[in-house]
DNA sequence: TCTGGGGTCCTAGGACCC
DNA sequence: TCTGGGGTCCTAGGACCC
């Protein structure tokens, strides 16, 4: 009988803290929280604020006592600088392990095939004190026959150790694991599997398949037999073609004029309209949305609308004029608008977009220019950094952009922000 | 009077993840 | 005063067809 696989879990510990730590070192050992976007919520705390009650994803007004009174860091997120620490640490671990999924930001699983059980601990360690050292970033690994249960033992490493290997016999790690915080159950399952007396990681792995299978599709029955160690999820090596792209934006204060929603959405599309050409996509179907204020007792209007193109695309002035054609529909007078945003689906690699029959020679010559036009727009903005190029329709005061009080500078993408030394 | 059933496609909404 | 953003997958139900 063949040995069964082996997959580890490598997770950065409190990433986007541990990020801003190895540029300023005198965040180390205190409370240090990091914000979203607009300063909204929190998105990553350190142990010590973890210790003092500060919950993830809570608005940052809810916790501003604590805050103050202990003293708490806040940091607005820097996006650019934790995508480059990202990069980073995936090079170190694939040089210890080729076969390896990027599961996020901060996350990867790695295949240890071929390991002796009996190493396993120690090659973690190692993994763990060479992303140390490279990087700066502190990481828990846990091991196990499957990826739902190296998660399980991902979370056992971070109760102290760094490094956790459970195998599928293991019971006492599962028994000691909240139902809550295995992979895959969020609050409505964790409140339904407890109606039904199942609390914990180990209840839920001894649970009836025909149950579980009736409360959570098959989803819920694919992650209980996971913890049973029978493997349902590959490993994903390579990356899977996206299915969307969205770019979506709260404003830093309510607007309700049609002219600066339209700055809002063409400035998204654009963003999206990168984000596509940078994939070397094209996009059949795009969405447009608005949003008030829902957590407000105020009049809410919120509406989508979606629009299919007569051809795939990935130039921004057409997308522009198909978002604020949606927008003119779900815009409404009279509301606050808090949010809105633009999605693309249906995409397809920009060189299969079928030609349309209809199209004369004008348009031919016409899609040749708007390519050229696209591609010296990105290489400017890539050049003299994003949004030196813009379209006129995205406005040029933009008073609803997105606010950033706290960010730490670009230490390591933009050589103007370099930290100095001496 | 009698009022099918199965397949497919699409969409909206729910649940989850980081 | 102040409440993120970007994804995935599954399912139920309606429309439509034969």
């Amino acid at each position: 009988m063949p040995a069964p696989p082996i997959i580890a879990l490598v997770d950065c510990n409190n990433f986007y803290v541990s990020c801003e730590r190895v540029f300023a070192p005198r965040l180390e050992h205190r409370p240090v929280i990091v914000l979203s976007n607009n300063d909204g919520c929190v998105v990553a705390r350190s142990n010590e604020a973890k210790a003092l009650g500060i919950g993830m994803a809570v608005p940052e007004f809810t916790v501003r006592q604590i805050i103050k009174k202990h003293d708490v860091q806040v940091l607005s997120s820097n996006y650019a600088l934790y995508a480059d620490m990202s990069q980073r640490v995936m090079e170190v671990l694939e040089q210890f392990c080729p076969d390896l999924e990027r599961y996020s930001i901060d996350e990867a699983f790695l295949s240890l095939n071929g390991f002796r059980s009996r190493h396993l601990c120690e090659y973690a360690q190692s993994i763990r004190a060479t992303v140390k050292q490279w990087t700066g970033i502190p990481v828990s690994i846990g091991v196990a026959d499957t990826k739902t249960l190296a998660k399980v033992a991902g979370r056992i490493a971070k109760r102290g150790g760094g490094v956790s290997v459970i195998t599928r016999s293991d019971e006492k790690e599962l028994a000691s694991l909240s139902v809550s915080d295995v992979w895959g159950i969020g609050p409505a399952y964790a409140r339904s599997l407890g109606q039904h007396g199942i609390m914990t990681a180990l209840q839920l792995r001894q649970a009836d398949n025909q149950f579980i299978k009736k409360q959570m599709g098959i989803v819920g029955l694919r992650l209980v037999m996971e913890l049973r160690g029978i493997a349902c999820l590959e490993l994903e090596q390579c990356p899977v073609p996206k299915q969307g792209i969205t770019c979506s934006r709260a404003f830093s204060r309510m607007l309700s004029s049609r002219d600066e929603l339209e700055e809002a959405v063409s400035s998204y599309v654009t963003r999206a309209a990168e984000k596509l050409r940078a994939e070397h996509l094209a996009v059949r179907r795009l969405t447009v949305f608005v949003q008030t204020n829902e957590f407000k007792n105020v009049p809410q209007h919120n509406a989508s609308t979606t629009l299919r193109l007569p051809m795939a695309t990935d130039t921004t002035h057409e997308l522009i004029r198909a978002a604020l054609a949606c927008l003119r529909n779900i815009y409404r007078k009279g509301f606050e608008y808090r949010k809105a945003g633009v999605m693309l689906t249906e995409l397809v690699p920009i060189g299969q977009v079928q030609a349309d029959l209809f199209d004369g020679q004008d348009t031919t010559q016409n899609r040749g220019r708007a390519r050229k036009l696209m591609t010296a727009l990105d290489s400017v903005n890539a050049r003299f950094g994003s949004g030196t190029l813009q379209y006129a329709s995205s406005g040029i005061e933009r008073t609803w952009k997105t606010q950033f009080q706290k960010r730490s500078p670009a230490y390591t993408t933009d050589w103007k922000q370099l930290p100095l030394v001496g």
